[in-house]
DNA sequence: CGTAGATCCTGTTAGC
DNA sequence: TGCTAACAGGATCTAC
């Protein structure tokens, strides 16, 4: 499930493998991969062919690739892997894949781009930039703890003014963006706090530690080239990422907690799986 | 307006 | 063995 650091592990690989060069040929397949896109498939084709591709760019989960068309307004390719998106780039002849829904040649041509994506969340639209550098469909995605203009005070600010749960709140990309079910779980764990805690019940301090541990887990995760689980994930390059055997809580359901050996336990939250250690996390009391 | 829940999707796995 | 149901979950939409 690719969160913000697999996100940036594949921006690199795009950065590498696809920003300096020309495209020349899109093809959209299927009607589900550029619904985003309201002009519609056929008008994102249109303008994305014969463009440059200046800069790969990223903010928390969403991609975008720059585009620099001669005399028409700077645009961007924004793309979102969803929970199953890949980016692949593979030889022009090299076979179809299962579920490949964008195709990308190039003027040089060499490897192609390719967009596949089985459970089929991800998508790609064309956008303009803002004066920011920010394509407007996703304006109102807050920065992530790895942007220059994240304030991680006003991000506990805004924390604790919520009246929701914490979890739900870490997952809510409108504070910070990035975060998902996986890194949400290990900067819980390492906080000592239960998802379910009250937002406005946490102290200030509290708040501050469980936001840098959720950078300090993403940032670790990078260096290892991000988390894979279920095989959907790979990088730009096909390679998959390893840093699931380093996970503390997210995924280990019985098994004993890192810190204090008790066993993980696992709970249906916002009807998603979550994973905490109940000697560490105790659950809030009601009220 | 803010929050909560439903929904999209398909390959894999668990269970009867 | 073969079928059905549960499961994975990010972002958006709708309801309240």
């Amino acid at each position: 499930m690719p969160e913000l650091p697999e996100v940036e592990v594949v921006r690199r690989g795009l950065a590498e493998h696809v920003v300096g060069r020309r495209i020349a040929q899109v093809q959209i397949l299927g009607s589900r991969v550029a619904r985003r896109h309201v002009a519609g498939p056929a008008d994102l084709v249109a303008r994305t062919q014969h463009t440059d591709v200046v800069t790969a760019r990223r903010r928390g989960k969403y991609l975008w690739l720059v585009l620099d068309q001669p005399g028409d307004a700077r645009q961007a390719l924004l793309l979102h892997l969803g929970m199953s998106g890949q980016l692949l780039v593979r030889p022009p002849d090299a076979p179809d894949e299962r579920h490949l829904h964008a195709r990308f040649a190039f003027a040089d041509e060499g490897p192609e781009l390719r967009f596949v994506d089985q459970r089929t969340f991800g998508g790609l639209a064309l956008a303009e930039v803002d004066p920011q550098g920010l394509p407007e469909p996703i304006r109102h995605i807050a920065p992530d703890p790895f942007d220059p203009a994240y304030d991680p005070e006003q991000v506990v600010t805004r924390l604790r003014t919520k009246r929701t749960e914490v979890k739900r709140a870490l997952l809510d990309q409108t504070l910070v963006s990035g975060i998902g079910n996986i890194y949400a779980d290990e900067a819980l764990w390492r906080a000592g706090i239960h998802g379910a805690r009250p937002t406005d019940r946490l102290t200030r301090p509290a708040a501050r530690r469980l936001l840098g541990h959720a950078r300090a887990v993403m940032a670790e995760a990078l260096e290892q080239g991000g988390t894979s689980f279920d095989a959907l994930y790979v990088n730009v390059n096909g390679a998959s990422g390893y840093f699931d055997r380093s996970l503390a809580a997210y995924g280990q359901e019985g098994r004993p907690c890192p810190r204090c050996g008790a066993p993980i336990r696992r709970e249906s939250f916002m009807n998603r799986s979550s994973f905490s250690c109940p000697r560490c996390q105790p659950r809030p009391r009601a009220g």
